[in-house]
DNA sequence: TTTCCATTTTATAAATATTATAATCTAATA
DNA sequence: TATTAGATTATAATATTTATAAAATGGAAA
């Protein structure tokens, strides 16, 4: 059997066509797609799909820990494919969101937790991108 | 003149009695509201007050750099008042959000950035707040 | 292999969030 | 006080997300 498969297989949920073609989309995927641009891209290859299977595909993606919903972009939940701890960098022009690999072990003083138990961080470093730099030189 | 009339008018903005009483509410306000929050609290004072007021008030505040939008709540904008440099602790149970007021310098080696203009960060932890560890002890 | 059924998908509607438009109104200036 | 650029309102349109129920089907059991 593909390894993929059996990759998903131990997910213990029901492997069909559509979470398929949605899996294999964002495997491997750096883009941090929206909602709108996995349904366009599955729905090229599955024109009966419908926005609420890929809600639903998503949802359950996320609460079995094979994507993360990122609230980076204030306009529409973006998702992420790649659970390995790490950070990002977002272009404030083009809006574009780059993975940072590394691990801050940030500490907080315990009078500044004030009872908050910390699980752990995520931080968004925000600046401009190589290519947007590149234009407008003013 | 009142100082936080004085405070407005130098933003060369005109100071309508609706921007006023949203700037009322926002001024102090730790509370991270959204949208909808304003606006119905302002609209218990202007009964005429529409959310599209609001918006607008709110994306004029955000240019003139008075109040920041963030984007922790993947389900809808919020709003911060607090401009000074801070971070934020987020309840994963009750999605709350605390200031943290801290500084980190956290420096990026360059050949991570690939040349990305790092402008500045913003860091989120996450963990379980006071009043939510309290609760479901199990 | 065939049957069965719990789960998933689809289609659709509804709810929520945000933006656009144009008529009306008003704060600031002279 | 009159003028006007800019703001508010009402409304419609668009975008995003969730809810619902009927139809379809993946996977287990027979
Ligand atoms: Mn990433
Ligand atoms: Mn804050
Ligand atoms: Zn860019
Ligand atoms: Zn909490």
């Amino acid at each position: 059997m593909e390894n993929r498969i059996k990759k998903y297989k131990s997910l213990k949920i029901k492997l069909t066509p559509q979470r398929l073609a949605i899996l294999n989309y964002l495997e491997g995927n750096k883009m941090h797609p929206s909602v709108e641009q996995i349904f366009k891209y599955v729905s090229r290859r599955f024109p009966s799909m419908s926005y609420a299977t890929v809600y639903n595909v998503l949802n359950t993606l996320v609460k079995h820990n094979v994507v993360k919903e990122i609230s980076i972009d204030p306009d529409k939940k973006r998702f992420d494919p790649y659970m390995s701890t790490h950070h990002h960098l977002v272009c404030i022009k083009c809006r574009k969101i780059i993975d940072l690999d590394m691990d801050f072990s940030i500490g907080v003083p315990e009078d500044k937790l004030a009872g908050f138990t910390m699980m752990g961080n995520h931080i968004e470093f925000y600046g401009v991108c190589a290519q947007c730099r590149g234009k407008d030189k003013d």
